[in-house]
DNA sequence: GCAGAACCGTACCGTACGGTACTTAAGTGG
DNA sequence: CCACTTAAGTACCGTACGGTACGGTTCTGC
């Protein structure tokens, strides 16, 4: 069954707390150690408790993507008055954000949860993240895209298939990489040369004609 | 321990068949019906044979993503003489290959695999995926943009780097989501534009100066 | 034809997990 | 002070899985 409406998904401070420490013990040993016995001993909650409030496993799966989307707020930009460089700086700090979130461990953690899931059936976990957190995190691009193209800093057809070329351009096959085990320590120190370098590209693509960055 | 050599890593037919019956039950059920008393059942064999053949499951694990691997040959292009035309083809054909192999149902079930391995230690799975899947397709890739920056038709500093940015223009994040069991039935007829679409753009990346595909 | 290996089918064992029931302590309103 | 509610802690059950052992059958070399 779905977790109630959209606006009142939350749950109880002491709710929130168990959901909290689920995904510590989510982000240290993987599925296999999200018993739920491991966290109601995590949590100091008895495993009853447990079933009381999200019905059962997969309404605590459920329940802690619902509780960490609800962590991960995206500010909307305050629309001033955007220049060229502006522009490119504000895709700069979108493309440095989104790599930064999708290399977060709770973030990986949650994705290879949903991923393991997916074969099953229903399962929802995937539609879930997808829609809190691309969604969200498309949105905020959308919004940037969209002021570009009013004040004709950007061109293009479809604010979606930009937004997709922009992705691409900045993260490539990084996430899936990560989400492989590989080792991303070194990577990580270079995300903003990377997410200069990708803003560049896409300026390049979908930028006005006269105005690519260096000539 | 490593699967001997990486010149023998084959196995006998009859164990061959065995793996294509784990993978086919892997693909229908995902990586919760893969027990090893269902191979044994799927395969017609018995479990003292997968034990004595594999070590333990992950043997198993492990022997399917190398035989998987083993299937997928990528042929080497004939290095024809390359036009502007047909360089733009050969890479449209490679955009195209790429998603059909990764939108390929074993594909997914096996990087969905690896992807639920991953957390834990050790577990070379996905390690095993980068290099057999990865790297190989990469390669072919590479061999393709090295050609065409040879006789001018493109231009890039690192090899690697422009690989990326072709990888990240035609897969974007559809790779993602369809590990994460969006439904992609409609998306996939619309690859070959798709791949067009990437491709053209990553000419007027990528490409020489004047040779942009549309004036 | 026979000895030995390879192998199938099945039964078995220990463990671990999801889920439930029960007991007990702590808070709360009247 | 006393019902009443909430929840912690524990014990328990059924099941399912990984891994092993054993009897029976087919194949192979001599």
């Amino acid at each position: 069954m779905l977790a109630s409406h959209l606006s009142q998904p939350e749950f109880s401070p002491r709710q929130n707390a168990v959901l909290d420490s689920a995904l510590r013990l989510l982000v240290d040993g993987g599925e296999k150690a999200l018993t739920t016995a491991g966290v109601a001993r995590a949590a100091n909650c008895s495993k009853e408790s447990l079933y009381k409030w999200f019905g059962d496993r997969d309404g605590i799966l459920s329940a802690m993507i619902g509780f960490q989307a609800s962590k991960v707020r995206t500010f909307d930009e305050g629309s001033e008055r955007l220049t060229n460089e502006s522009l490119r700086a504000h895709l700069v700090v979108f493309a440095r954000d989104l790599l930064d979130v999708l290399a977060g461990d709770v973030s990986l953690a949650l994705n290879r949860l949903a991923i393991g899931q997916a074969s099953r059936d229903g399962s929802k976990l995937g539609q879930m993240l997808q829609e809190h957190g691309r969604r969200q995190i498309g949105k905020r691009a959308g919004a940037l895209l969209d002021a570009g193209r009013r004040v004709r800093l950007l061109q293009f057809d479809d604010g979606e298939e930009a937004y997709g070329t922009l992705y691409g351009l900045v993260v490539s096959d990084l996430h899936l990489r990560m989400l492989l085990g590989e080792d991303m320590s070194r990577a990580k120190q270079s995300f903003s040369l990377r997410a200069e370098r990708a803003v560049d590209a896409f300026l390049l693509l979908c930028g006005s004609k006269k105005d690519t960055v260096k000539p």
